[in-house]
RNA sequence: GGUCGCGUAGCUCAGCUGGAUAGAGCAUCUGCCUUCUAAGCAGACGGUCACAGGUUCGAAUCCUGUCGCGAUCACCA
């Protein structure tokens, strides 16, 4: 039982006993600083069931507790706020209890627990990864290790819009202009080169709109009649009737494409466990579809097309097959999710990190998919994230203004290596091991930047900013986490003596008590879906850590006991950083 | 127009299932490097929590309405 927990009880037992009344529940929070003591009993919400004074109440209950609670050595009244001041070895004792382990926090999966999927990233592949796939991929990425975590075996996936007439746009661009031009004959990356090229179509055809305006042509007819268009469509047909030439080429891109990807994954650490391709999937579905037609979930109506009746759920009709039989993107949605469950049977429940545009799309596919009767359509979660935009306004690619996430990491390094030249603390390492740090703390930058924001906001991105290495930020963290590195280099002797009798300050008790609510944090996170709890907690602790760090003397403290201790609650914090930052995907420097 | 989301200090953001005098960072200003990393610490300044009602011992938080911003309402994905 935790403390928590007895004092809620003996609360209860209490009042009973005083007033011969019952309480359903017990309102308990930390002290806020200002007062002493380390965790506050509300009375207002007793008076419900209580008649009297609730500081009268407030000093008989806490009389009652200093007696029959062993940890809880006195209290104090303000208003109807029961201010309990908790003994320092109960601290000491939570202490030394988690200073040696390893993963504090982390819960390991139960085998006979269902699994998590999470899907993530999910790009097109006629262009290369911009700030907006960062938050993505950093979102869904953090969540999916949130949720290891906190207990659940978790998959992480993403699919891949491998096919349509994007695609086609810049399979005919490289045709046209192309002149064989390979990612090694450019030295490009392939996604960066299959882009350009979906750019050049672009250029091409607004040429062509233009001509055929000056011909005397409407904007609209001239947008469908411009050759190059044509030319595209015609490809996106050959590619569907399975011509031979047509899909070697979409192959050769493709492989182009995903090897700039895996280097882009690689650099801002994500990974994934299994690919979903639409040129695979976007046919599932429609047996679904004829199934749940004959058992009413679906109707179909006069011209063929089949549709999906949301009405009572105070939605539209939704189309889940054209009248021609073919699949809409919601049919390949419905398909794709069966099959994963096919693929994982162990799958209970999935999480999209799709942009919150989507909503209304994921809203439909869960009902639907409840509608059809599958037990795992409980646990589906759009993880709904805002945009980012730029102080210049929306990224558009049309106006250049798009941040690559290449180049923008690549800044984030040059940033970090400025930042760090400047104070100079790096003399003497190999460039090799510098150059190391430079990526850490660049990346660990960005990273924070973008997942202390709650995701269902959107993110105004200031480039300058995110490079500042001050404040709250991930660097700030991480200089914190390198600090209790330099602290532990030091410490020559045995950590694993325990430590009795230690009187604590105010700082050292608020220190363990943030490490204490660690897991709680871990399991608030994975059940909100929202890196941001961790990340603010982190920074929370850190703030806390610094205060101390700066105003109590580590290695000058009075007694050898006290400065062991002090050893002990740095090395502590500094796991305790190094956990939280693991689940957001940021690592952490041994030096800075 | 319907639906959904957001609106907290000059700027960027926290604020857990309603709780005490609304918190950080940036920016501006004051102190602190002979001790373990000053990418730091201590402090000052800065608020009609968009607005108006309601619910109650108590509202930034819950409910209703208004305004502002954004997204979405395709036989596109």
């Amino acid at each position: 039982m935790t403390l928590q927990e007895a004092i809620s009880k003996q609360v209860k037992v209490s009042v009973k006993k005083l007033y011969n009344a019952e309480l359903e529940s017990v309102e308990l929070q930390t002290t806020r600083k200002e007062f002493e003591g380390d965790i506050t009993v509300v009375v207002f919400p007793m008076l419900r069931v209580v008649k009297g004074n609730p500081v009268q109440i407030g000093n008989a209950i806490g009389g009652y507790l200093v007696e029959h609670l062993e940890n809880v050595v006195s209290f104090n009244v303000v208003k109807g706020f029961l201010n309990l001041v908790i003994a320092d070895q109960y601290y000491l004792d939570f202490f030394s209890s988690i200073k040696e382990e390893e993963t504090y926090g982390f819960v390991a999966p139960k085998k006979e627990d269902s699994a998590v999927m999470v899907e993530y990233s999910s790009p097109n592949t006629n262009k290369p990864l911009h700030l907006g796939h960062i938050r993505n991929n950093l979102l869904g990425y953090a969540v999916a290790e949130i949720i290891k975590a906190s207990g659940k075996k978790v998959y992480k996936t993403q699919i891949i819009n491998d096919r349509g007439i994007h695609i086609c746009k810049s399979m005919i661009a490289w045709q046209k202009f192309g002149n064989n031009e390979t990612p090694e004959s450019t030295g490009l990356k392939g996604d960066k080169l299959v882009g350009s090229y979906y750019v050049k179509f672009d250029q091409e055809y607004k040429k062509e709109i233009l001509e055929l305006i000056a011909s005397g042509k409407t904007e609209d007819e001239a947008k469908k009649e411009a050759p190059i268009i044509i030319e595209a469509q015609e490809m996106l047909r050959k590619w569907e009737a399975g011509d031979a030439e047509v899909v070697e080429l979409w192959k050769m891109m493709n492989s182009w494409v995903y090897e700039g990807f895996d280097q882009t994954y690689e650099a801002l650490g994500v990974d994934f466990d299994s690919y979903y391709y639409e040129s695979n999937t976007y046919l599932l579905g429609k047996d679904v579809i004829e199934e749940g037609l004959t058992r009413g979930v679906f109707f179909r109506k006069e011209d063929g097309s089949v549709w999906c009746d949301l009405t009572a759920e105070g939605l539209d009709e939704k189309i889940v097959l054209r009248s021609d039989g073919t699949a809409v993107y919601m049919t390949q949605d419905i398909g794709t999710a069966i099959q994963r469950v096919k693929d994982n049977p162990d799958i209970g429940g999935m999480i999209y990190t799709v942009g919150n545009e989507q909503d209304y799309h994921f809203k439909v596919l869960f009902l639907i998919l409840k509608k059809l009767g599958y037990n795992w359509s409980e646990n589906l979660h759009h993880l709904s994230y805002g945009m980012v935009d730029l102080p210049s306004g929306k990224m558009k690619s049309r106006e250049g203004t798009v941040v690559d996430a290449d180049d923008l990491m690549v800044e984030m390094f040059d940033a970090a290596e400025e930042a760090s030249k400047e104070l100079g603390k790096l003399e003497g390492y190999s460039e090799k091991e510098k150059q190391e740090i430079y990526e850490i703390v660049g990346l660990g930058s960005l990273k924070y930047y973008i997942l202390k924001v709650d995701p269902k906001k959107r993110i105004l991105f200031n480039p300058e900013e995110s490079v500042d290495l001050k404040g709250n930020t991930g660097s700030f963290i991480q200089y914190t986490y390198a600090r209790i590195q330099a602290i532990l280099r030091k410490a020559d002797f045995d950590k694993t003596i325990s430590i009795k009798n230690i009187k604590l300050d105010s700082r050292e008790k608020e220190l363990i008590k943030l490490i204490e609510v660690f897991p709680e944090i871990i399991q608030n996170a994975a059940k909100d879906l929202s890196p941001a709890i961790i990340a603010n907690y982190t920074y929370d602790l850190v703030k806390a850590y610094n205060s101390f760090f700066q105003n109590v003397s580590i290695y000058g403290a009075n007694s050898q006991e006290e400065t062991i201790f002090r050893v002990q609650l740095s090395d502590t914090v500094g796991k305790t950083i190094k956990l939280a930052f693991k689940v957001l995907g940021i690592q952490v420097p041994n030096r800075m």
